[in-house]
DNA sequence: GATAATCGTCAGAGAATCTTACCATTCCGG
DNA sequence: CCGGAATGGTAAGATTCTCTGACGATTATC
């Protein structure tokens, strides 16, 4: 790889930001999540979403996301309750223990954002930001 | 997530380019390529590079890095060479079909980065890259 | 030369993912 | 309002990717 490509750019450091939050998590004892658990709880809330629509966000199939989400319910980070607009379904929603990680991911979270503020100054991460977030409209079908 | 963090950010844009240009792949008549064989092959050359250092490069152990070079091996990517300098050691190094297909790849990435260049213009994705490639020195212990 | 480090492989296991098939419920056109 | 199509989810099974631990061969170090 002589000139890395922008792609392959944001794959180094989305990685490198990614083992430092599992890592750090697991030392702040919740060591039973894996990188992949964490993709989908990242992705929940107390207001619940439905496993199609979290499938589909996190972009795997639903029985994928029921086989993760099966193992954050038997850890105790998330729930499944019913969807009082459709028996079909239910929503799963961040339990207290999955409240707390997700407190504990964002401070680790923060403080990568700070070292790479302090590497690229305010201005520059500023627009590094701004312009990832453009980029989303065309490269994120779920939005 | 309602605002996501610049690391997310940049998955999903990687993701997306790295699945069209699999499926551009696929397209191109090299079907049989995996993604996780395409992120090894991506770091190859007709220079040739050491087992070891190339596992260290993509981040997985050398046990993947070689499960994975044995696939594309077999399927005519690469190829295994004595490394004169070392009896131990040989060196992975680019097939002419790894050739071709690197060279495929290629137009697809240059393809997605123009896209994002006429969402952001000119100016704004020099910039992004830039700032990915200057994060680089404190995200890729590998660099 | 003896000892330690490095390069790679083998064996075995676990995690994550997919495809195909299926049931229950809801939506919709006639 | 009824019957077919669509949607939400689960089940079963296979495949792919990845890791840990152990090991033989070669090289480097003292």
């Amino acid at each position: 790889m002589p000139q890395p490509s922008t792609a392959v750019l944001m794959f180094v450091a989305y990685r490198h930001a990614e083992k430092r939050i599992v890592d750090f998590l697991a030392e702040s004892g919740f060591g039973d999540i894996t990188l992949a658990q964490g993709r989908i709880a990242a992705r929940l809330s107390e207001d619940g979403l439905r496993l199609t629509e979290l499938a589909e966000q996190a972009q795997v199939t639903k029985q994928t996301a029921g086989f993760l989400v099966d193992q954050l319910e038997a850890a105790g980070y998330v729930e499944r309750v019913p969807d009082p607009s459709d028996a079909r379904a239910r929503l799963i929603r961040l339990a207290p223990r999955g409240r707390q990680v997700q407190r504990r991911a964002r401070v680790m979270e923060r403080r990568i954002e700070a070292e790479w503020e302090r590497h690229l100054g305010a201005e520059r991460m500023a627009d590094l930001h701004a312009s990832l977030a453009d980029l989303r409209e065309i490269t994120d079908p779920y939005r």
